[in-house]
RNA sequence: GCGGGUGUGGCGGAAUUGGUAGACGCGCCAGAUUUAGGUUCUGGUAUCGAGAGAUGUGGAAGUUCGAGUCUUCUCACCCGUACCA
């Protein structure tokens, strides 16, 4: 047998696919129906690792199916190129940002393409293009003109040794990442998104988003945190100087009688007024800037707090007086940065309270508990329940008197309802070089624009970068800044002396709207005078199936949600439900067994050999099976797996076994398993020298013939649900049924040849290199890329007999074989009259006969 | 703590309206062919039992003629999140 030759196998037919440019959406034909897959794009880190390759995999096989349907597909590619590594290695390695991403780009593009995607590379391009960055940089300027953008002073967590500022994932344990520095609370001015603008929209959009993972919609609520509840003031007993009350928000106004103190953030207005006459409120506040915010700091830190002496009255009350605390688990970042405390309701309030003997007053009594034995000791009791020591609220249940909570105190005008959200403004400036920057332009004549803040002029536009910059490993912070020229400018409002922003855009703003640039495309390319002509942007999107990791669960997916609505709102796209992703998928990941020596060093498996390390003989241990990192050196190399195998094996591989949202572990036999199908595959064809036709019909079939044309579409039609379903593991497997069953069938026939037409359309979405030579050698029409799906012949599902099992309380005993419409008595019969079935009733007594015809016969004796 | 998810052979996993549990792949066992080297083919492979048979989907209970699937409780692991008022 011929051995099946990947390595000169593939590259043909790429340029087969490439000459007949057949995945280029603007080359075909406009009439047919659209569909828009797209995967993550890739960050251009130099290398494609396995993660890439199973993510395109998965894209692939649904651009791939959908193109056979007859949908017009578009599916393209490009790279999300802006970002911190690059600057990184400018400063290891003095290379510049822009050389070392475009050289990573094209070593990261030969693989891709060596993997036979069917990708429309027309439309490549790259976050860092100056021409996406210039359309970026109109997009800021149309959402600042459309009041989506302002700016103000935010605190920021700022390294002073790296002179930036760092995100809160770059601070660990209060330092630096990079620098170890103590990081400082800095206050500075920063660009903003308004994505709380659509707070609610944002919220409620997610319950219509019927194909996506309930994981990401809870995550995203989660996230954007909407609560309904009651703002009301509390006013003062005495009062206090330039303060004519305490605003407070609850979502628990029916637990208002409970109320025993109110408490202020440490950083609260009026905290901050009392501090500097108050040693405690000093020493207090120093306290809460040096708590840590992990989640170990929150979890240890006691509930404190310091009695300011200011006193408020109840405010249904004003006999009842409450003491006012600055406390520490209050945020002045949440809300009004200031609560109530009920501590027989509240957890929090209970730890509280007992530490500063503060009454507790229970309000709620659960459902079928006596007054009289209801006791709150050292738990608070969050659960439902019937108001009591609540005068006008007694006896509601606890879900109504929320409501008539929050209507008593409108009425007597203390207070309104109130929607809170956890979701902040979008912070976008970065002190970096290798990012998109801000079209913004400060005029020394603080009247002009919006505080000196003008806007780029969109003709003025791209503000290009600087090629000529500095990088000192010992100088960090924004090269931009140092530059000794690019930042003076004049006015482009009235041409007095002013300075650019140094600051660039966070890069998750360009991930923001990429989709939209593919989608966006005319004639042969991109657009130059626009992000993208709104036509087919608005044709295209949303996009019909995503598919990527679950880490971009909230942020990235949050933000492109806000980006189209932004874009909708300011008429640059009509997208009316403002959703850029009408499907989601979240993709497992690629883990890989890890090995150590006896030293404890993590160790490649290209070193091992019968369980001893090869370049010091060191005997290994197995670890955990953990997602492929370079640090735990249990990488595979997709180039080398290519290289052995081929691009189809690879990518059969990753589909195959585990369920697509699953991880997948990479394993060296299950990659041989892959192979030996491929080949299998092969030979079946390679043995079928008559070249029959693979779109015959061999509809005269009887006997085995039959049987076999009967199977190939039943499996045809699992394949399909498989695919439809995101279940490509079930397709593999009836995939390899069909094999198996062909294989079997000896004979060389027309019935072989239609199974065989199937089987090798089939695999074209998963090994579409194979699938081609198959097809070419079967002697099929043109490029089984562009051939018709195969449909399965309802008249070949539909079977004539079933068995049915036969089961004696229960337990299967033998079965029957009848025809498909048999009624119930003939079934009946037929199981009472087996051999089997008899010997199981023995002597008992025959209570019942259930028949569920198609389904199963059971016989309940007694 | 809260939210979400997952638990099925030696392993990955099938079983999508409650109806033959273990498809398919890997591994393993036996045989055949070939033989130097990622062969190929045939058969077998949940567990206990010689056998008939019994048991079996993390555990316990329940609903049902019938439960991997539904209900309640419970255990383990994974992911997300964190003082959100």
């Amino acid at each position: 047998m011929s051995r099946y030759n990947a390595a000169a196998v593939e590259p043909k037919w790429q340029a087969a696919w490439d000459a007949a440019d057949i995945y280029t959406a603007s080359k075909m034909d406009a009439s047919k129906p659209s569909y828009y897959a797209l995967e993550m794009f890739p960050y251009p880190s130099g290398k494609i690792h396995m993660g890439h390759v199973r993510n395109y995999a998965m894209g692939d096989v649904i651009a791939r199916y959908k193109l056979a349907q007859g949908y017009r597909v578009l599916h393209p590619m490009g790279w999300d190129a802006f970002g911190m590594p690059a600057e990184n290695a400018a400063m290891e390695h003095g290379v510049h940002p822009k050389g070392w991403t475009y050289e990573n780009i094209d070593a990261m593009r030969a693989p891709l393409k060596r993997l036979g995607f069917a990708l429309d590379w027309s439309r490549e391009f790259a976050t860092c293009d100056v021409a996406y960055y210039k359309q970026q940089q109109a997009i800021f300027v149309a959402f600042f003109e459309n009041g989506l953008v302002y700016r103000k002073k935010a605190k920021v967590n700022w390294d002073p040794v790296d002179m930036t500022v760092l995100a809160n994932e770059q601070v660990i344990d209060g330092k630096g990442w990079r620098s170890g520095a103590e990081i400082e609370t800095r206050e500075l001015d920063q660009w903003f998104f308004k994505i709380t603008q659509y707070a609610d929209e944002l919220y409620y959009g997610l319950d219509a988003l019927e194909r996506w993972p309930d994981k990401v919609v809870t995550m995203q609520k989660n996230w954007i945190g909407r609560s309904e509840g009651l703002q009301f003031k509390f006013s003062f007993t005495k009062p206090v100087d330039s303060f004519d009350g305490i605003e407070v928000y609850t979502t628990r106004p029916d637990t208002i009688y409970g109320a025993s103190f109110v408490a202020l953030a440490y950083d609260h207005p009026l905290i901050k007024a009392l501090t500097p006459d108050n040693a405690d409120l000093q020493n207090f506040a120093k306290a809460c800037e040096k708590m840590g915010n992990t989640a170990e700091a929150i979890e240890k830190a006691e509930k404190l707090g310091v009695d300011t002496g200011l006193r408020v009255q109840h405010p249904l009350d004003d006999s009842i007086t409450l003491p006012v605390y600055a406390a520490n688990f209050v945020l002045m970042g949440y809300g009004t940065g200031a609560v109530f405390g009920c501590p027989a309701h509240d957890q929090r309030d209970l730890d509280f309270a007992r530490k500063y003997n503060l009454s507790v007053t229970p309000v709620v009594l659960p459902t079928g508990t006596k007054e009289e034995n209801f006791l709150i000791e050292n738990e608070a009791y969050t659960g439902p329940g019937t108001l009591f020591n609540s005068r006008e609220f007694n006896g509601m249940d606890v879900s109504q008197s929320i409501g008539a909570a929050i209507e008593t105190f409108e009425n007597l005008g203390l207070g309104a309802r109130q929607v809170q959200y956890r979701l902040r403004d979008w912070g976008v400036s970065r002190q970096r070089y290798w990012g998109a920057p801000i079209p913004i332009i400060y005029c020394e004549d603080t009247s002009c624009g919006e505080g000196g803040a003008v806007p780029v002029p969109v003709k003025d536009l791209p503000v290009e970068l600087p090629a000529d910059v500095v990088f000192e490993p010992d100088n960090p912070g924004n090269p931009l800044e140092r530059h000794p020229t690019w930042k003076n400018v004049n006015c482009p409002n009235c041409g007095k002396p002013a300075r650019r922003e140094t600051d660039t855009l966070d890069t998750f703003a360009d991930s923001s709207w990429y989709f939209a640039r593919f989608a966006g495309g005319q004639g042969d390319g991109l657009p130059d005078d626009k992000p993208f002509d709104k036509e087919q942007a608005s044709k295209w999107l949303p996009v019909d199936q995503y598919i990527g990791g679950v880490e971009h669960a909230v942020l990235h997916l949050l933000y492109a949600r806000f980006f189209t609505r932004g874009l909708r709102d300011c008429g640059l796209l009509d997208l009316p439900s403002g959703e850029p992703f009408a499907g989601l998928f979240t993709q497992g990941m690629v883990t890989h067994e890890t090995y150590k020596n006896e030293n404890g060093d993590w160790v490649n498996p290209d070193d091992i050999a019968d369980g001893k390390q090869i370049s010091n003989g060191q005997a290994i241990t197995v670890g955990a099976i953990e997602k492929m990192s370079k640090s735990k050196k249990n990488v595979v190399d997709p180039n080398e797996i290519i290289a052995g195998y081929g691009a189809d094996v690879a990518r059969w591989f990753v589909l195959s076994d585990s369920p697509p949202e699953r991880d997948v572990e990479w394993t060296e036999s299950g990659v041989i398993g892959a192979w030996r199908f491929a080949n299998k595959v092969w030979d079946m064809v390679a043995e079928t020298s008559d070249h029959q036709n693979p779109m015959s019909v061999a509809s005269g079939a009887d006997g085995d013939a039959l049987a076999l044309r009967k199977f190939a579409h039943k499996v045809a039609e699992r394949v399909t649900t498989g695919i439809e379903g995101f279940r490509f593991n079930t397709s593999v497997s009836a995939i390899y049924e069909l094999t198996n069953a062909i294989r079997k069938y000896k004979t060389n026939d027309a019935a072989r040849a239609e199974a065989l037409g199937i089987l090798i359309r089939m695999i074209t979405p998963f090994m579409p290199h194979l699938a081609e030579e198959c097809w070419s050698h079967m002697g099929g029409d043109g490029l089984v890329s562009v051939a018709a799906w195969p449909v399965a012949d309802p008249d070949l599902l539909r079977e004539d007999n079933v068995t049915l099992p036969v089961q004696v309380n229960g337990k299967r005993r033998s079965e029957i074989t009848v025809a498909k419409n048999a009624d119930k008595q003939s079934c009946e019969a037929l199981a009472m009259a087996d051999e089997k079935v008899i010997a199981s009733i023995g002597d008992k007594a025959v209570r019942k006969v259930i028949v569920v015809p198609g389904r199963i016969i059971n016989i309940v004796v007694s």
